[in-house]
DNA sequence: CACCTCCTCTAAACCGGTTCAAAATCGGCT
DNA sequence: AGCCGATTTTGAACCGGTTTAGAGGAGGTG
């Protein structure tokens, strides 16, 4: 393999110092248009790269993102949002030549070690926070160690990070109103994990709808995993009055709601009906399709990275409002029995006999 | 926040030039033990930690692997393969004070692209070459480009690059011998992407097993995609002589298989059997919950993470043969209907009478 | 013509490591 | 004491960029 061209070729071939190819590749001023031309075209020419070690040296930048990913590893790989979402990141760093390095943690201590390792080596120029908590940690420890971030979500404490957000509460509003349209009176929601901003938000917006709208939140608790999302369905489904409508706080758990409801022979959408909120791939080849909201992961990963490379470069940036979530309404919502037969809503959630 | 301690700062504690701290913690011959452990010393108590980007600059290394991902953005997030892939690689490249490098292209030429821009910016060491597929052009490009790699998977052509591989012949063939045990003798295979090496490998194997057992192979072709799996299995119930069992090439197939199978009226397992290969956290929840192969993407990515290491750092390194892929047997697999009922095995798929 | 400004450009220092030729030190031996 | 070879250590060059003081030249002014 031929060595790679450096500055110093560039400079020789265009018969300037290397400290003018530098300025002029770099768009600073003062270098006469001319001699920007002759140097720009002798860096094509090369087949030129800036060779990002020699420029983290000096001026500290490393040009690269981090992503740190903190998961149970039985919840990380059912989340549907991530390789979608690191392609839209994918999209804005490729065109600046520029990189993202993930770390996919197993707990919080090492997780802010990798926070803290990642920044003191200067391995990247700020960070993605996903999956915000609340009273967030990460976020005064990144800003101790002096480094850009954008949150995806509104922290709910003090943030000197750009946020980019996205509404969902009119998407909850919809799909709660779609089921009370659809004639459902029981809804119930199973939340996501408490800890987390969206977990919170979700089912605190789902409550203030539905008290809204005049009917009595059902709620049950469970942390986005399918596991908790099938616990969460039992108890639900246990109720002397279950409900006739669920709605859960994402796709896997909603997914797992709906083997919950098939174990117990319920037929599904007629005898219960189901919704997601992750807007999955998955969920359109599930039976019966799931009723979810539309969650653009392509979208918040341009945002995000755009965002903070914006920071990075500029000092500064505006926060990022995406496309408020709309609903998308698939086979697993239909009206309750109830309503269509007149027969009890629990009527039908008689347990299968065992098949002889 | 303060300056970081420099090779400087270590060689004036120690009392000696900043060439002996670099020979010393580089474990180079030469130095004597007793000023050995005073650098070691000084360099501990300044809590000294070296500068990837300069040591970057002189030994041409980046500290860091590069994985690179080709996704049809509407396959890649039902995958459930990576993200704990990336966990287990994780846990090799921390304790090394290494990074990885991510990218999520969408087609062929990105990815090329891809390949090169990481390899001439040094942004990494070696790439984890996941997705094999036949003939992969990716082996060339990257030899071209004097890089190390490891695939995962056994390629069909000339590698100079060690290879992990972990056998579900076996575990294939424990399936499949499963449910001939359980008594079916229809029994078909929904394959994945036969431009992939374990797509291919897969079918071959689950062709040969069917051969070797004396029941004729039915084969539906997919593509690992859960929509090209529904499909496949509307193919494959639509028969005039359907299959009682159903294997997948992987879990989101199976469950979009399932998906149809509901949709289509039939009492699962009942009514069919399936079984995936992925050994899916999601297979759990399903119902039924679904039987399928483990798959360890935690051991890949750590025996891959170890061997590209050890391959950089000595130039050399072993293949890995992971322990092969083991049955879990769970729900979705059961003696057919035929068998237990005496009724011929078709008559259970009418189709649902659209609902009044 | 001397002097001042402004615009371009050069040269050298610098970032924080690694590498290696050469210098310093040491013990052993004559 | 003087010499030798082995061991240990130093110092400077180097990697490929960025930054900046100041050199050089053109043009304007009194």
């Amino acid at each position: 393999m031929v060595r790679r061209p450096t500055i110093d070729d560039v400079a020789r071939a265009a018969g300037v110092s290397k400290g003018l190819v530098s300025l002029t590749l770099n768009d600073r001023p003062g270098v006469r248009a001319e001699t920007r031309d002759r140097i720009r075209a002798a860096a094509d020419d090369l087949g030129w790269r800036p060779n990002p070690s020699a420029r983290s040296l000096t001026n500290r930048r490393a040009y690269a993102l981090g992503l740190v990913v903190r998961r149970d590893p039985h919840v990380i790989e059912v989340d549907p949002f991530f390789s979608s979402f690191i392609a839209g990141v994918e999209t804005v760093l490729a065109e600046r030549n520029q990189v993202l390095v993930l770390s996919v943690v197993p707990d919080a201590e090492a997780e802010a070690e990798t926070y803290r390792r990642l920044s003191i080596d200067n391995r990247v120029d700020g960070f993605l926070i996903t999956d915000l908590l609340g009273d967030d940690p990460r976020i005064p420890l990144i800003a101790d160690l002096d480094q850009n971030a954008v949150t995806l979500g509104r922290p709910d404490c003090e943030t000197p990070f750009p946020v980019i957000s996205r509404d969902y509460d009119r998407g909850i509003e919809d799909l709660t109103t779609h089921l009370i349209d659809l004639g459902h009176r029981r809804i119930a929601h199973v939340t996501g994990d408490q800890h987390m901003q969206h977990g919170r938000s979700r089912a605190e917006r789902f409550a203030a709808t539905a008290h809204d709208l005049g009917i009595d939140p059902l709620v049950a608790r469970a942390d986005f995993s399918p596991e908790q999302g099938a616990r969460a369905t039992r108890e639900l489904l246990g109720l002397a009055h279950p409900p006739t409508a669920i709605i859960y706080a994402n796709d896997p758990m909603a997914i797992a709601g709906m083997a919950v409801a098939h174990e117990r022979g319920l037929q599904l959408p007629h005898d219960l009906s189901i919704a997601g909120m992750d807007g999955s791939e998955m969920g359109r080849y599930v039976f019966p399709t799931l009723t979810t909201l539309d969650n653009d992961p392509l979208g918040w990963g341009s945002a995000a990275a755009t965002t903070l490379l914006q920071l990075i470069e500029n000092g500064a940036a505006e926060d990022v409002a995406l496309p408020p979530a709309a609903l998308i309404a698939r086979g697993s919502t239909e009206p309750p029995a109830s309503r269509r037969t007149g027969s009890p809503p629990h009527r039908a959630w008689q347990p299968l006999t065992p098949q002889p």
